[in-house]
DNA sequence: CACGTCACG
DNA sequence: GACGTACGTGACGTGC
């Protein structure tokens, strides 16, 4: 034993939540579910063959009683068992170590992070290392002097720099953070209204969390001074909490744990009764060959990137593209200074018939951002970048970049090309940067999108952004785009990035971008997701960038005028509120509104939020107008006239271009269900509901000459209902078009559809409308104005009349608990991650959610399907005038000339009535006007 | 940055 | 017996 030990700590309790939860469903030739035991005897095998330290324990949680339950019972008290998938894995994994001969250590009254705590001290003390298996942000107060983590399923090293990254501080000072921001999920309480960012921030600026709480009192007077001040004990207790142990006595003397050989025949055998053959031969001690193990892992590498199929079923690995897809090096980039150079790398492409591109620019605006090179990748680990507008200094010169227009030119060929297929992350935005550049984005084709690909699979599983799905699909973590400008007020343009070095940032994108397409794209066909991409998410790109790229035109004089009164109204309000008040305070700040009207007036009716401050909102001001209070109605009041002033008339301005237009960006893989969202500005919430704010909508115009025409389906999630349940009188009423919420009331209340008075019909369609949520005694009941009890003799009536659509939402509840996921009509997988959530409250928010998502999703289906179609079908019908301007997921707006008008009304209403083939009519209804307010 | 608030479907 | 709830978004101002 001359050399000096190094310890492998792997974090078993940790490990079996981690890969349960990482890893899809699959089960042992008994049937017994097995995904976590699979995960963790794949990564014991992988530490065994890989020879990783001299030394090896698997640390196990040995009960929920632990120092830390003694001195704070709620720690981790309200933890939800373990899923019932999960609970028989627990002995399994057990039986795994002893299977593989390695030590399994667990202690009474211990937590598995502490016995890695004191085995890591003991350890360093013998003058040995440590490599602690796990990626618990607890166990990161360890790393550094010979400590570090690996996280075992991205097989990525943590050491001081990640612990950095991560906590803001250095890994001696993360216990202080943790304390002082808490932790929800361990209920370690830490102070309220701390987030991570804050606590960073004061634990650099004082020290330790002493330092801090001794400096409080000090500190301007501020509400984060009275939290520090209030919850010093509680900060303490938390500091405590999450302070790992390292003096527990250790069961097993680090000497005993020297890394042995494990029985073949043992570990064959055990691994035969859980069905993991293909382990063996990984490890090297099966007898068939290599590239049978290799091909073994690549499907379960997919198996897991689909979250669908078991190993068990895993059909023979697909080919998914180049061998070196994952193992390639993402260093070996070339930076393109001349015609010839990039002219070889567009034949490479044109060769391969596929390329990623990415676009390097000067701002976030796709419409306004200058492009300052672009980057071009052919094959995994070969990729380029062309440098166009960087701007060198006397000491760092940039070097001879191309012409912009001289490679544009040499590019436009590839991207016209046919027979090339360009990827890309994030499509429609480098569309409309190379269009802003110079190339009509309306040429550039045949486009995938990896972005896109990857949420018509899994939206609501994860964030589609590239770094995430590289770091999921990929095991790599491109580099981070403030690597290359740094932060703060050091923050350099990208344009001043050294060249070479932004070679490095930009080629790897696109070299990531390829490569997640080779991943990516054979899942969309196992995962039954093809069509849904190719006919609607695909081809919607290019109809989103015309319409960012046309905005839309606004009134500028009339949103100026509406500024103006709005801020002259408000003024007239003020001295009336401070009478009402007996003093003078900012109307827009919540708190100090809060305390005037409950500590100074001693109201009656106050709830308080989170963070202990008096809640104001709307329902809370108008239930003290109705108890007859004056101030609250004119806070009410000046609040309307200032939310239209800032984030409508004043925000519009702003964001209008020198035309009078403005233009707005689709998101299209941000929502949960499949809507699009909208921003900057988020022209999908201009107000529409009140007199005030209709004001706004009028100055969204059309231009001398021409219309708006606004189209929206009617009652289309309703339709959708009637459909997917089949409800036979609702399908009825639609088919006979009847107003929906008055034939409801006439079912629920069992009286005559004549002559409805109008307060029952709103509660009627209240109730329709809380069917489409997932409705709850309490919503319904908060909707209304009414007590929880009376509305849930509403619903019990509904349901009594509709047992159909009860019997709907216990079907997708039981979906989403099956697979995970719910299935709009359309095959759209919306993922519902808290469908097994053991506390009830959260449980029920994802059925709800679950129950909602199909009926939002397919709305949102078929609005995509009308909308990829319109083009096509207006040009057919010589409508050469139209242009579609905005989606509000029930309502496509046009402008279109004068006298093509008409015809484009019924045109875009007959295409979007056909959008879908449902059980019962789609309808839609049109309104043309010179603004959007009498349109609509 | 955390929070409260409020605009839309 | 207490708890905390209608579904999906984005943007603003306050008070740091």
């Amino acid at each position: 034993m001359t050399d000096t030990p190094h310890l492998v700590l792997v974090d078993g309790s940790g490990f079996i939540f981690r890969a349960f939860h990482a890893l899809p469903p699959m089960t042992s030739p008994e049937g017994v579910p097995v995904n976590a035991v699979y995960g963790f005897t794949n990564m014991l095998a992988r530490l065994l063959r890989d020879h990783v330290g001299t030394h090896l324990a698997v640390l196990f949680d040995a009960s929920r009683q632990t120092f830390r339950s003694d001195i704070y019972p709620q720690y981790k008290a309200h933890r939800p068992e373990p899923p019932e998938d999960l609970r028989p894995q627990f002995g399994l994994i057990r039986d795994a170590t002893q299977a593989f001969n390695v030590p399994g250590i667990e202690l009474p009254g211990w937590e598995a992070d502490d016995l890695i705590a004191s085995y890591a001290v003991a350890v360093r003390k013998m003058g040995g290392t440590c490599t602690i298996i796990s990626s618990d942000k607890d166990l990161m107060q360890l790393v550094g002097q010979g400590v570090c983590m690996l996280d075992p399923i991205k097989q990525t090293p943590i050491g001081p720099a990640e612990v950095e990254a991560k906590f803001g501080v250095p890994p001696e000072k993360v216990v202080d953070v943790q304390a002082l921001m808490g932790d929800p999920t361990d209920n370690v309480p830490g102070v309220p209204g701390i987030g991570p960012k804050t606590a960073s921030a004061l634990i650099n600026e004082f020290g330790t969390l002493e330092d801090v709480l001794s400096a409080a009192p000090e500190m301007k007077k501020s509400k984060k001074r009275d939290m520090l001040i209030e919850h010093a004990q509680a900060a303490r207790l938390s500091l405590q909490l999450v302070t790992l142990a390292t003096d527990v006595p250790l069961p097993v003397p680090v000497a005993d744990l020297s890394t042995r050989e494990p029985d073949k025949l043992v570990l064959a055998d055990w691994l035969d009764s859980m069905g993991f053959r293909s382990v063996l031969t990984r490890m090297g001690m099966g007898s068939t060959s290599g590239a049978h193990a290799h091909r073994a892992a690549r499907a379960s590498a997919h198996a897991s990137a689909n979250g669908q199929d078991t190993p068990a079923q895993a059909a023979p690995a697909p080919s998914t593209g180049p061998a070196d897809l994952l193992s390639a090096p993402y260093t070996e980039y070339e930076t393109v200074r001349t015609a010839e150079a990039l002219q070889k790398w567009v034949s490479a492409a044109q060769e391969a018939g596929l390329c990623a591109v990415d676009t390097e620019t000067d701002g976030l605006d796709p419409l306004s951002a200058t492009m300052l090179g672009f980057s071009l990748a052919t094959a995994p680990g070969k990729a380029c970048y062309v440098p166009l507008q960087h701007e060198g200094t006397l000491e760092a010169p940039t070097g001879e970049q191309l012409a912009p227009d001289r490679a544009l030119d040499l590019l436009r060929p590839l991207l016209e090309d046919d027979s090339v297929l360009k990827v890309f992350q994030n499509a429609k935005f480098d569309l409309l940067v190379l269009d802003h550049a110079g190339i009509d984005h309306a040429s550039i084709g045949p486009v995938d999108d990896t972005m896109l690909i990857s949420y018509s699979q899994s939206a609501g599983l994860h964030g589609q952004g590239m770094d995430e799905l590289s770091a999921l699909h990929l095991n790599h973590t491109p580099i981070p785009y403030d690597a290359m400008t740094g932060t703060g007020r050091n923050r350099i343009p990208f344009a001043q990035v050294p060249v070479e070095k932004a070679t490095t940032y930009a080629a790897e994108d696109a070299d990531v971008t390829l490569r997640l397409w080779h991943v990516l794209h054979p899942t969309l066909r196992t995962n039954h997701a093809l069509t849904l991409y190719e006919q609607m998410e695909r081809p919607l790109v290019q109809v989103l960038a015309a319409m960012e790229k046309c905005g839309i035109a606004v009134d500028r004089a009339e949103l100026t005028r509406l500024s103006t009164d709005f801020e002259t109204r408000m003024k007239n309000m003020e001295q009336g509120i401070y009478a009402a008040a007996g003093r003078e305070f900012n109307i827009a700040s919540p708190r100090q509104l809060g305390e005037i009207l409950f500590d100074e007036m001693g109201l009656k009716g106050g709830k308080r939020g989170k963070a202990g401050a008096w809640s104001t909102d709307s329902s809370v001001l108008q239930d003290l107008a109705d108890q007859g209070h004056d101030l609250p109605v004119r806070v009410l009041e000046w609040r309307q006239l200032a939310k239209l002033k800032s984030t409508y008339t004043d925000a519009l301005l702003k964001q209008t271009s020198k035309e009078s237009r403005v233009h707005t960006s689709f998101q299209m893989a941000i929502t949960t269900t499949g809507r699009l969202s909208s921003s900057d500005p988020n022209l999908q919430n201009i107000p529409v509901r009140t007199e005030e704010g209709t004001r706004i909508r009028q100055a969204f115009v059309a231009p001398a000459g021409r219309k708006l025409i606004s189209a929206d389906y009617s009652q289309i999630e309703l339709r959708l209902l009637a459909d997917v349940a089949n409800i036979p009188t609702l399908r009825e009423a639609f088919e006979l078009g009847q107003d929906i919420h008055a034939r409801t009331a006439s079912e629920v209340f069992n009286i005559p559809l004549e002559g409805m008075d109008a307060l029952t019909r709103r509660r009627a369609k209240a109730i329709n409308f809380g069917i489409i949520y997932g409705i709850s005694a309490f919503g319904l009941g908060k909707q209304l104005g009414i007590p929880a009890g009376e509305a849930k003799s509403y619903i019990d009536a509904y349901f009594a009349r509709y047992p159909g659509i009860r019997d709907y939402m216990e079907r997708i509840k039981a979906e989403a608990r099956a697979n995970g996921y719910v299935l709009t009509p359309f095959g759209r997988r919306c993922y519902v991650p808290g469908i097994h959530e053991k506390s009830a409250v959260r449980r029920q928010y994802a059925e709800r959610q679950a129950i909602n998502a199909p009926l939002q999703g397919g709305a949102a289906d078929i609005i995509k399907r009308a909308m990829v179609r319109l083009p096509a079908a207006l040009a057919a019908a010589g409508l050469d005038s139209a242009r579609m301007l905005l989606q509000v997921h029930d309502e496509l707006l046009f402008e279109v000339d004068d006298a093509q008008a008409q015809a484009v009304a019924e045109k875009a209403k007959s295409i979007m009535e056909a959008a879908a083939q449902l059980s019962v009519p789609l309808v839609v209804e049109t309104g043309i006007a010179q603004t959007w307010a009498e349109a609509h």
